[in-house]
DNA sequence: ATAAAAAAAGACAATAATATCTTTATATAT
DNA sequence: ATATATAAAGATATTATTGTCTTTTTTTAT
């Protein structure tokens, strides 16, 4: 559904989200360890979020990411076109590149349903709604119970 | 959302049960002539198809490609499986080994959701049916008007 | 029997995605 | 000011996917 980088910027946002307040900073190494990630690769990631706006951070000592508190909620939607591409969510279920409401490949229809509501899921979750419920222990982003 | 050889295979699969009739087969070349693919990556995708028994195929003059009037309407899903493998569309939203209904992802019960619907529309539709709307002009494999 | 047509199989090439390692720039604390 | 910690950037490696080309096998028609 989506690619890994996606599936790490996701792991690596709600975790920053998750642990932020008080204006502190998440190291790189920590997102890493904590989300099950590559390190090298993570930190490509984080710089297209950083890029996008979607995330702050600094350098040096005490540096790190960090969510902009008084900034919008950040949607799922938002990381996925961010990584994946705006093109990810939009195309032809066949590939098809003609393919439209007028002029339907024979999925269309079918899919345009299907792919709605994945759109609508996305638009309407946020990573910070997804954190905090990651903190009251309803949800884990770890693969081990350790 | 599929790859791009789940994709040719699907389309090759319509063109093919839109052709049929009569125990006429289908060659290679115009198989991928009619769906825009590339000749010798769609033969790869029809071998697969081929072996999982979802196709059938022989060799030789006035050979090609047809499927078995008497076996059952094939579903998008047994395609999907077929080409993109039986985990394509069962892990985890976000990658997590150990994601389940009781140790949830953070976006592991909106994702099933939208997933579950994914799979019932990808079972509920058939190769069969899909070429029928495309015979009757109801949809296209082209992605030119010519 | 033989030739031709077609799928099957195998080898290879190109591209994209994922992952790792090294170097550089920059901000912070001392 | 300096040292250090950290993200940013760059270079390279690995793997998976997609695509092309060639050879082999099998079937059919002659």
């Amino acid at each position: 559904m989506f690619s890994k980088a996606c599936k790490y910027a996701i792991r690596a946002l709600i975790y920053i989200a998750s642990k932020e307040g008080e204006g502190n900073r998440i190291g790189l190494s920590e997102i890493a360890a904590a989300i099950d990630s590559p390190v090298h690769f993570t930190a490509k990631i984080m710089q297209i979020l950083s890029k996008q706006g979607i995330v702050s951070s600094v350098k040096g000592p005490n540096g790190g990411f960090y969510l902009e508190a008084e900034s919008l909620p950040v949607t799922l939607l938002e990381v996925v076109r961010a990584i994946d591409g705006v093109h990810h969510l939009s195309g032809c279920g066949l590939g098809l590149k003609k393919c439209s409401d007028s002029f339907p490949c024979p999925v269309h229809h079918e899919f345009s349903e299907v792919r709605d509501d994945l759109l609508r899921m996305l638009n309407e979750n946020t990573i910070q709604y997804l954190a905090h419920e990651l903190s009251l222990g309803n949800s884990t982003l770890k693969n081990s119970l350790t």
